[in-house]
DNA sequence: AATACTCGCAACCGCAGCAGG
DNA sequence: ACCTGCTGCGGTTGCGAGTAT
């Protein structure tokens, strides 16, 4: 408070950056590593401030970062992630590797949020816009528990990614290899240092704990019954109830069938053909190791394929057990059980060194 | 062809949290 | 315990490119 931006400072530039401007930053950067932020311009002889060169660094100039038109896997992730955390773009960030925040945010802001608008959908609740009446039954108490449940996965990604930072200003080294072009090499790092939070009784990897909590909901008493948030007095059961809430919320959300339809209905026919995600949850041959997040996200997509049971057309049925159409209450949560069981299966099968677990 | 309008992205701004002194 | 400086995050803005009139 009260003290100066450091763009105030007179002769400091602004605006777009220069080729030059971006070579030397990337020049300086690959050399020693970014180090201290407010420093770095001096030493890089830039007439930036180091916010802003660290904005230019961290969004544009790292050699990480993917560009160009989102996937609609990535989309639904997005969308997902977004039902869950909120405008915590950094935190979906770390579930999108080679995307920014900033980059999330911007999309997010220009093309889902509209989309979910111009489809009846409120982008903030992801809820129906004629729902939002809906009052104290048990839905409403479903989705307290489940904002709850990202509360809770929020702060745990917040201390992950502290912790990345933290590693990273260990020094030049591990900046420099961050800056090689190897995103592996970040990966490993952020690896190692999550790997602190895998110690017993730490925070472990982002995700998991949510998605153990609510297969434990939806499966009684059943694998992660065990597992409770370290702030939460919610109860198992309660957690179901949230589970519950939240693949009702996957299910309504666009991605789940008229967004898709849409825009790009051939390429979603073609995603929604995915295996079936019990299939490679349990084939060794995919399961340790891959991306996770990619794996996540397929199945996530798989799921939606059966969404689709729920959409006008009523059409196919995803889930082996699709004779019966809609399936009825039963159904709907053996898929469910089996759903996050999937993704517990793979997320225990994934290496401890997972770039993003 | 000229102008107005819209869209998307890069960058900026202000705030909050954290760490070190 | 308090203060100060640094960093990162999320919201917002400005500008260039593309499209419509």
């Amino acid at each position: 408070m009260g003290r100066s931006p450091c763009c105030d400072k007179i002769g400091l530039k602004k605006g777009p950056w220069t080729p030059e401007e971006d070579q030397k930053l990337l020049a300086y950067i690959e050399e020693h590593g970014h180090g201290s932020w407010r420093a770095l311009p001096t030493k890089a002889g830039l007439q930036r401030c180091g916010k802003s060169c660290r904005l230019r660094w961290t969004n544009y100039l790292r050699p990480d970062i993917k560009r160009g038109k989102f996937s609609l896997q990535e989309e639904q992730t997005i969308i997902q992630l977004h039902a869950l955390l909120g405008n915590r773009w950094s935190a979906i960030a770390t579930h999108l590797p080679k995307r920014t925040d900033n980059e999330i945010k911007n999309y997010w802001n220009t093309h889902l949020k509209k989309r979910l608008a111009k489809m009846g959908i409120d982008p903030v609740t992801h809820k129906p816009k004629n729902d939002a009446l809906l009052s104290s039954d048990g839905q409403s108490k479903s989705a307290a528990n489940l904002s709850h449940m990202a509360q809770w996965e929020s702060a745990r990604l917040e201390a992950e990614a502290r912790l990345v930072r933290q590693s990273k200003l260990r020094g030049p080294a591990s900046a420099s290899a961050a800056s090689s072009g190897s995103f592996q090499a970040q990966s490993s790092e952020f690896a190692s240092t999550s790997s602190q939070l895998h110690k017993p009784g730490g925070a472990a990897r982002p995700c998991l704990d949510v998605l153990k909590a609510w297969s434990g909901g939806v499966s009684a008493a059943g694998v992660g019954g065990e597992l409770e948030s370290p702030t939460s007095t919610l109860s198992s059961a309660a957690v179901g109830e949230g589970s519950a809430a939240f693949v009702e919320l996957v299910r309504s959300s666009p991605c789940d069938g008229g967004l898709m339809k849409e825009e790009g209905e051939e390429e979603w026919k073609h995603l929604v053909a995915l295996p079936e995600p019990a299939a490679w949850a349990s084939d060794s041959e995919h399961v340790p190791s891959g991306n996770f997040v990619e794996k996540f996200t397929d199945l996530l997509l798989s799921t939606s394929s059966g969404d689709r049971r729920f959409s006008d057309d009523g059409g196919e049925s995803d889930n082996g057990s699709g004779s019966g159409g809609d399936g009825g209450s039963g159904d709907y949560y053996e898929d469910n059980k089996n759903y996050w069981n999937s993704i517990l299966n793979l997320v225990n099968a994934s290496p401890s060194d997972s770039p993003i677990f």
